[in-house]
DNA sequence: TCCGTATTGAACT
DNA sequence: AGTTCAATACGGA
């Protein structure tokens, strides 16, 4: 029973989302389930005051993104991956709110510039969309690429941020 | 070890 | 302007 995340839900009008913390932070950020039964992904007591800090933060952090609005405050990230993974993540995180930039700008930023196929490897591997913008990751010509949520999500993520894009 | 990948750029129709 | 194709790093089975 090692990873036994603490899971609360956020609702909003795409949505209920749900947020999973690690004793580090946020480790996962779902997108709200399509089809049946939205997981009651509650539990009502025994939240350590902490977490539910975090979950406040983050629920304002999500929020404003969904509103088209850059987040003030982030709460901790905290991401279970490989080294290669967590530096992708990292660098995923410096694109600016409204920006975006290549699979190969990334792959050159963390200084291994061929490595750009298992950058997008990284990107669909990002347990924390949206607040780990990997929506902001499009193909050399800027064209969409891929998105682990569903091109719509990322079509309408980038949308809202006023990012340019085709 | 083999296979797939949310890539890329060049070489071809 | 569209299509094919090899190079290439990484992760999962």
């Amino acid at each position: 029973m090692k990873n036994q995340f603490i899971q609360l839900s956020i609702a909003t009008r795409d949505g209920q989302f749900v947020a999973r913390y690690s004793e580090k932070g946020l480790a996962e950020l779902d997108f709200p389930m399509v089809g049946r039964a939205s997981l009651r992904a509650v539990q009502a007591n025994g939240i350590p005051a902490q977490i539910r800090g975090w979950h406040r933060t983050t629920t304002s952090a999500l929020e404003s993104i969904l509103a088209g609005r850059e987040p003030e405050n982030f709460p901790p990230l905290a991401p279970s991956g490989t080294a290669f993974q967590q530096s992708v993540w990292r660098e995923l995180k410096k694109i600016r709110f409204g920006q975006t930039k290549s699979y190969g700008e990334i792959a050159q930023r963390i200084g291994k510039p061929k490595a750009v196929r298992a950058v997008g490897g990284a990107c669909g591997a990002n347990p924390i969309p949206v607040l780990v913008p990997c929506h902001r990751v499009l193909a050399a010509n800027k064209n969409l690429g891929g998105f682990s949520g569903g091109l719509d999500w990322k079509r309408s993520l980038l949308a809202r941020e006023g990012a340019i894009f085709r």
